[in-house]
DNA sequence: TGTAATACTGCATATTTACGCAGTATGCAA
DNA sequence: TTGCATACTGCGTAAATATGCAGTATTACA
């Protein structure tokens, strides 16, 4: 008899384990009793102690949330990561900021690695001939430099460009794949407005 | 610039997501300024102001441990699906076969929507034109039919193959964006070897 | 019948936790 | 220099949250 949980521990259970998955943590005691309709946050505490016994609770006495359920939730093994998606670029903000957020889309963790790696809705033909249409969704690794032929985001007037990326030397030079848009050069010498602000990892197209 | 999480801030981000994968529930401010050695939690509070600010984590106010970072935004791991991705093409076996499969990933539900969804690894130039590259990860929707101009997946002689799909009465001709392809006609009446698999509704590339 | 386990209410209290305010220090850029 | 963003301390307070105690029903079962 005590190894079955009955129909209300059950479901208690179930829905902590919910809270946690949706959430990010455990309910509390109230927000528990407020799900099930209980005028008072004691009889959930009843409960939690019977499941307790049962084994299938676990709980840290005097912390907000204390629960831990054992079915461990596996986020850990989750394989993807929310990586936020930058629409349009706001003047003077940083490009991550709230206000070039369109919203946040999940990737394959393995494909695309690194840390602060974000989405960029691309504008524009420059580099049809790369494979990169209007509309596609770029995935960026933040950095400032990179590597001869590698393709860059660069901000030009407010706007976020790709670019294929040469050095020679002290310059850099930002070609378009498409033979319609001029180079651009960047001498270190002259203040520029030019900023290269990460390099395209990977891409992302919905049909 | 700030487009980036200065070391700090990275450093507590990535300890709020271990702390929730680890415990089930995000940090107290408390927490986490012990865990790095803040006397006051206070300096915790403006390092999260900061990430906020930056769109990567979000807050419920006068919540206990109300801290959300992107990982959990939303629906959290439902967010994504794992999907087979196909390599190459076993003689003789449905293609989701086990034979064909190269590894799951995970794309994001939103964004690529279906039941039976797979990838594909794509050879060959034959839709360059198109922007899909050598290698590239087609989204692929199991169906045997398209609409006009749409991209198909073909079995052609035990090879899957992209192309553009036109139905002309009861001919369907199936084109490459490459010039050098020639367009493969299949009649209804005539015995063909020809197999359309599925529709093109996304692309993944990794650079 | 009685008794034990489950299911629930209500209230008071202690602890945890978040938050507001006031201040110091450092590096960096105009 | 000034100004500004980052980085940090310390204190006080209010809200959120857990817990202790006392009690009532209901159901299952011996």
């Amino acid at each position: 008899m005590a190894t079955v949980l009955t129909q209300k521990q059950r479901a208690i259970l179930d829905f902590i384990n919910l809270h946690i998955q949706t959430e990010g943590r455990p309910p509390t005691l109230k927000e528990i009793a407020k799900r099930f309709g209980y005028a008072s946050d004691n009889s959930v505490r009843t409960h939690l102690r019977l499941i307790h016994k049962k084994g299938l609770l676990k709980k840290e006495p005097n912390k907000a949330r204390g629960l831990k359920t054992s079915e461990f939730f596996g986020i850990s093994s989750l394989n993807s990561v929310n990586i936020p998606l930058i629409g349009t670029i706001a003047a003077g903000k940083p490009i991550t900021a709230l206000e070039n957020l369109e919203k946040y889309i999940s990737v394959d963790r393995e494909l695309f690695k690194g840390n602060d790696i974000f989405a960029l809705r691309i504008k524009g033909d420059s580099m049809k001939g790369a494979g990169i249409n209007d509309g596609d969704i770029a995935i960026i690794h933040p950095q400032n430099d990179a590597e001869n032929g590698e393709i860059v985001v660069a901000i030009i007037e407010e706007e976020a460009t790709l670019k294929y990326f040469y050095k020679e030397g002290d310059r850099v030079i930002l070609k378009a794949s498409n033979p319609l848009y001029a180079d651009i050069n960047i001498d270190s010498t002259s203040g520029s407005d030019v900023k290269i602000i990460g390099k395209v990892i990977g891409l992302i197209r919905k049909l």
